[in-house]
RNA sequence: GCCGAAGUGGCGGAACUGGUAGACGCGCUGGACUCAAAAUCCAGUGAUGGCAACAUCGUGUGGGUUCGAGUCCCACCUUCGGUACCA
């Protein structure tokens, strides 16, 4: 029997082997449960696993992603990166080391809030429930974390850290002088004495002003300016507005424009939010990048994400108006090839660039893009837009061209607002052909065939000035001119935005801030955090986009009149910090104590799904490099070595159910009879337990499974199902023609295992069959740890042998453990230092499918040579101990050791027992393999060529033809080139 | 759309630096053991042709570089992840 996605109660063979070990001699069977329950209960009381900063050993720090412990509960899925992390982590102290190895939750969130508004179940309770959940499930495999550093971001002792990063954040500006951060202190006694004119700072663009213009500020107006400056601040910006649910939706939460609940339809509306200004630090985000140990896709997309471009800042006057339209360019050489302008749709400008004629077109365009998603508006699938009715004037050569709006400029990119060049960028002309509007060639890109539209090569012509040209030079002079014409400046310009860092919900960090009567905020004072979540009991939003936090009307007004902040942080707020909390979790006078900071330093190995490529991975960095500029962490970056696990997929299964019933009957019908008709069919998710062969082509649903199927989907239970050859309605199943055939095939499709498509695989069902060892080096075995794959369970019968065999060759054929103290032959010695070289190795390229595979070649090899010499098994206990850590830990004891073996020293090996005496060498004639050749290694070239030519097999190849070339890779290949 | 990744037997995968494609495991086929089944053990297993030796084809598709390409280059197809408020 096999594991499919389990349903509860049944009985699994664990038990039965459970049962069976108890009539046996116990000492010769293979019994997971129980040595995997005694070693468990073992290296707990023992506390193996614990941990301290204070060790002459050196540090190795491994961690796995914070996972956010969803109400599904662990699937087979995501303990494949805990248990990689976890052989590296055992495997690094085998080797020496001293390895902080935690493990803890991402705990607030959407989906606990979410829950709570459905259900009423308070997000505390059911979060609590959920990690509960998960403990159960993590300690069911095995792993070596020090639990004693367990963390929760939802415990006050958490985000009290969390909030008071956060005022950090508040309290400073970057200075592009120092490059850093500095204290908001520092800038504003920098204002007093000389206003903003000098000084460098990242921030929001805003209008200079002198000492004594800032001393006549009111607070109110002096609060305004420092929010352009602070890394935490307060700015208009865009949410997903959702007026039928009053409520602001996630990106995820919104579908073809409306909401995923109840289908009502969502537009953008701004709201002021707080934001973090991680654009101060895109640059050293870019640098860093080269620091790391990440593979080079990874490095990619956040360099893409960063997205740094050099280009122009440019002004463009408007016909009419002495105002001028700011645009961004990273091609400022093809300005004499502008033909319009094209602004976001949510410019401040469009109002007053609408001549009255066109005001109607732009409302209701203005209508359409405020209801499309950002995501949407980037896919550009369609051209829109309209044109305002004014026109703006190219500041090189006098033409007047229309403005236009369209959803394909972002707001928030750039400056919004952009020339559009149809001749030399794609989307532009794309627009440019739609709406009919003029192309100038303004490049010869003859010279350069193969040359899209956008490469930036070619000789400039229809450019006045630059005409004759070739790109490059082109571009720096049109540079200089526009600052000597002090029309622009050179400019560099990143597609990374401010993170938005204010979410109007409850299940979040509160922020620790208050606003005073003229709405100036005011930080929290340090020893008043944690500024505690009260407790609610109704979890809907409050009017107005506010979030639940508001109707807590006690809570948000205090005596003195000033009110709280009523929006809540989000899911990145607490997992951007949390390695640094893991060094020393307990600490209540700081987010970690200096000691265990600089001990632990940085982690040295992460591993975590690349879904969190740009999201976590960046924040995480750049709330790091802030507190490094405060000198509060010792190193620039948090993620030294960062290796990505693939997704574990599930095995989704259809049934096909006919749109329209059969006489007020619903009719199932096998996949086979849907032909081309797909569409009268539904396609119902079914558990895949219920399915034979599941995830094949044929895997089809038995009367077995259809009576399954009726127990769990009662409403169908006089449904009619059209099986290949014949009909199963009500308990019976008629023949048609004579065919036996019962099977109802289904539809396989590969997806994400959801708790919605019926197929999650629970790891603690498949431990309780195999093991947990078992499990672990299955997992492994699935293939590479980078790669995403299905999971199947049929396959971890093989495992299991491996393990049966493995525990096999410490006894004999009686059943009786039998260890001999003779000395190893060199057979067994070669077999077991192959197996540690190609262990250690792949162990060092995070290679762990092969490790496993490796372990099974050594086992198969050790049982043809009956070893039973303590000088080979005991090495290979200790080998696969990192892998499979119960079963290496039990044979160890019976060795005679009264220590944990996750101590032991790890197996090196001698390449003195590998060396061979002879090579094949394979002989190939243009390429094409004809012979293999055994020959001494190390034997000379001219000998092996020698030896080659005067094999008969090649000789007969090589009839009349003449050879030209022979190629000999010493120790590896021969190649004879004739014709 | 954009950014990133992956496509190898019936299946999961191996081949690390351009050098014997298919290690290891599952499944399947045949055999041993058994009253029988399970378990275990032994042998075979990319496709096509052939009694066989062997030959031809074969790593998503089309092209290229090379003595030699799963591996490098160009174009394309399909699937997956991300796309800024899921975590």
């Amino acid at each position: 029997m096999s594991i499919k996605a389990k349903p509860k109660g049944i009985p699994l063979l664990g038990e039965f082997v459970y049962f069976r070990s108890i009539l046996t001699a116990a000492s010769m069977e293979y019994t997971p449960r129980e040595i995997e329950k005694k070693w468990k209960a073992y290296w707990d009381t023992h506390q193996v696993y614990r941990v301290s900063h204070q060790s002459d050993k050196p540090k190795f720090y491994v961690l796995d992603m914070f996972p956010y412990p969803s109400g599904a509960g662990l699937h087979v899925g995501h303990p494949l990166g805990y248990i990689a992390s976890d052989i590296y982590a055992r495997y690094m102290r085998h080797k020496g080391y001293n390895v902080l190895h935690p493990m803890g939750y991402d705990a607030f969130g959407l989906p606990a809030e979410q829950y709570a508004i459905q259900t009423g179940v308070h997000p505390a309770k059911a979060t609590a429930e959920n990690i509960a959940r998960y403990r159960t499930q993590l300690d069911n495999i095995g792993f070596s974390y020090d639990w004693n550093r367990e963390l929760k971001t939802c415990d006050p002792a958490y985000y009290k850290w969390t909030q008071w990063i956060f005022l950090q954040l508040f309290e400073h500006y970057y200075d592009l002088d120092a490059d850093k951060a500095l204290p908001v202190s520092e800038l504003v006694a920098r204002f007093e004495q000389s206003g903003n004119e000098k000084v460098r700072a990242a921030g929001t663009p805003h209008a200079g002003f002198s000492a004594s213009e800032w001393k006549t500020m009111s607070p109110k107006q002096k609060d305004d300016v420092l929010m352009n400056y602070r890394l935490a601040f307060r700015q208009v910006t865009y949410v997903n507005w959702c007026e039928e649910l009053g409520t602001v939706l996630a990106n995820d939460e919104v579908k073809d424009g409306v909401s995923e609940r109840g289908g009502f339809p969502v537009e953008r509306r701004p709201m002021l939010q707080w934001l973090l200004r991680i654009t101060a630090y895109a640059e050293r985000l870019l640098h860093d990048l080269d620091t790391l140990e990440w593979s080079d896709s990874m490095k990619k997309m956040q360099s893409n994400w960063i997205g740094r471009s050099e280009g122009a800042q440019l002004f463009f006057p408007i016909d009419g108006s002495d105002k001028k339209i700011e645009i961004f360019t990273t091609r400022p050489d093809t300005i004499f090839g502008a033909t319009f302008m094209v602004l976001a749709p949510e410019h401040d400008w469009v109002k007053g660039l609408t001549s009255p004629e066109h005001e109607e077109s732009v409302a209701a365009y203005l209508k359409y893009a405020n209801a499309r998603s950002e995501r949407e508006r980037m896919a550009e699938k369609e051209i829109t837009g309209v044109p305002l009715g004014s026109f703006a004037i190219n500041p090189f050569n006098g033409e007047k061209i229309p403005i236009w709006i369209s959803e394909y400029v972002l707001k928030d990119y750039g400056t919004g607002a952009i020339m559009a060049v149809p001749s030399d960028d794609d989307r532009d002309y794309k627009f440019a052909r739609h709406f009919g509007l003029p192309v100038i060639e303004i490049i010869d890109k003859s010279a350069y065939p193969g040359a899209t539209r956008q490469d930036k090569v070619g000789v400039m012509i229809n450019s006045g000035f630059l005409t004759g040209m070739e790109v490059p030079e082109a571009i720096k002079t049109i540079l200089n001119r526009i600052e000597e014409k002090e029309i622009g400046k050179r400019q560099v310009n990143y597609k990374l935005r401010d993170a938005i860092y204010s979410r109007q919900r409850y299940w979040g960090e509160p922020f620790p801030v208050i606003y005073d009567p003229d709405g100036v905020a005011h930080p929290m004072k340090e020893e008043d955090l944690p500024l505690e979540l009260p407790n609610l009991e109704d979890f809907q939003p409050s009017g107005g986009g506010k979030s639940p936090l508001a109707r807590h009307e006690e809570w948000v007004d205090l005596p003195n009149g000033w009110r709280r902040e009523t929006d809540t942080m989000p899911g990145f707020a607490g997992s951007s910090w949390y390695f640094l909390r893991y060094m020393d979790p307990h600490n209540g006078e700081a987010f970690a104590s200096p000691d265990a900071i600089h001990y632990w330093k940085d982690v040295d190995l992460y591993i975590g799904g690349t879904e969190h490529a740009v999201g976590h991975l960046m924040y995480a960095r750049f709330w790091n490099k802030f507190l490094y500029d405060k000198g509060l962490v010792p190193v620039i970056e948090p993620f030294k070595k960062l290796v990505n696990q693939g997704m574990i997929q599930g095995v989704i299964e259809y049934m096909y159910l006919q749109k329209e019933k059969v006489d007020g009957v619903s009719r199932f019908v096998s996949a086979e009879m849907v032909g081309d008709k797909e569409d009268a069919y539904a396609r119902i998710p079914i558990h895949v337990e219920y399915v034979e062969d599941y995830g094949s082509p044929h895997s089809y649903v038995g009367i077995k499974g259809i009576e399954q199927f009726i127990e769990w989907r009662p409403e169908f239970v006089d449904a009619i199902f059209e099986c290949a050859q014949g009909v199963y309605q009500k308990g019976v199943f008629t023949s048609r023609n004579g065919g036996k055939s019962s099977h109802l095939v289904t539809v396989s499709e590969v997806g994400k295992m959801s708790k919605r498509y019926f197929n999650v695989i629970n790891p603690d069902d498949v431990v309780n069959e195999y093991g947990a060892d078992c499990f672990r080096m299955y997992e492994m075995f699935l293939g590479p740890l980078e790669q995403a794959k299905p999971w199947d369970t049929k396959g971890i019968d093989g495992v299991s042998k491996f393990l049966r065999k493995f525990w096999g060759l410490f006894f004999n054929d009686q059943g009786e453990w039998d260890i001999s103290e003779e000395a190893p032959t060199r057979e067994e010695l070669k077999t077991l230092h192959l197996c540690i070289k190609k262990v250690r190795e792949d162990l060092e390229r995070f290679s762990f499918n092969t490790c496993v595979s490796g372990f099974m070649i050594a086992t198969n090899e050790l049982r043809r040579l009956n070893t039973n010499k303590r000088s080979i098994l005991e090495p290979m206990a200790v080998l696969l101990a990192p892998f499979a850590p119960h079963v290496a830990e039990e044979l160890w004891h019976r060795l005679g050791h009264d220590t944990t073996v996750v101590e032991a020293k790890y197996p090196e090996w001698d390449e003195t027992h590998l060396l061979e005496d002879s090579v094949t060498y394979p002989i190939s004639i243009n390429g094409k393999k004809r012979a293999t050749i055994d020959l001494p290694v190390g034997m000379p070239v001219p000998e092996v060529e020698k030896a080659a030519m005067e094999m008969q097999a090649v000789q007969k190849w090589l009839e009349g033809m003449t050879v030209r070339k022979i190629i000999v890779v010493p120790n590896r290949m021969i190649n004879i080139v004739a014709n």
